[in-house]
DNA sequence: GCCAACGTTGGC
DNA sequence: GCCAACGTTGGC
């Protein structure tokens, strides 16, 4: 079992989103980008996701979620109406891929960003590396652990 | 709104 | 293959 991070602009799909919807499931789509598409493609069902708000008064992992549907063709990326849209990816050659996440809880509280920077036992983890953008990457166990005991 | 950092595109 | 220009991300 492994873990991970998903990053969503809580203005465009919050983590409350995603508990309302039915079953508490979604599809990931819109990941545009090779390295996050990279990572999806590597989750298995079962495995753990925190989940986590950006460009919001409130930066920082707000819940868990699990993944329920392994990586399939991102099909947003074949409608020409869709913000996503990617002519290069083909229906029998899909370049973008998405996976389904499954609501878990909400954090009592959000665990901030600079929270986050500050642990010292969490050097090494991509999301508070300088410059790192990826919205969808992998979490170490203990850094999974020591982010949990942060609640 | 600003801007640093990064990814992508396209001319050469 | 290089690299400048451009677009996007995302914290602040």
């Amino acid at each position: 079992m492994a873990y991970w991070l998903m990053k969503s602009e809580p203005g465009t799909f919050s983590i409350d989103d995603l508990a309302a919807r039915p079953k508490g499931t979604s599809q990931w789509d819109g990941v545009r980008n090779f390295q996050a598409r990279n990572y999806m493609r590597e989750m298995k069902t079962g495995d753990e996701v925190f989940f986590y708000h950006s460009s919001c008064d409130d930066v920082g992992i707000v819940g868990i979620a699990k993944v329920v549907r392994e990586a399939y063709a991102d099909h947003t990326a074949f409608d020409p109406k869709d913000a996503h849209f990617d002519p290069k990816s083909k229906r029998d050659a899909p370049t973008w891929m998405m996976v389904d996440i499954k609501f878990v809880k909400k954090l009592k509280r959000t665990i901030g960003l600079a929270e986050l920077k500050a642990d010292r036992k969490l050097d090494g983890f991509i999301l508070t590396r300088k410059g790192s953008r990826l919205s969808v990457m992998p979490v170490a166990a203990p850094h999974w652990k020591a982010i949990l005991q942060k609640e």
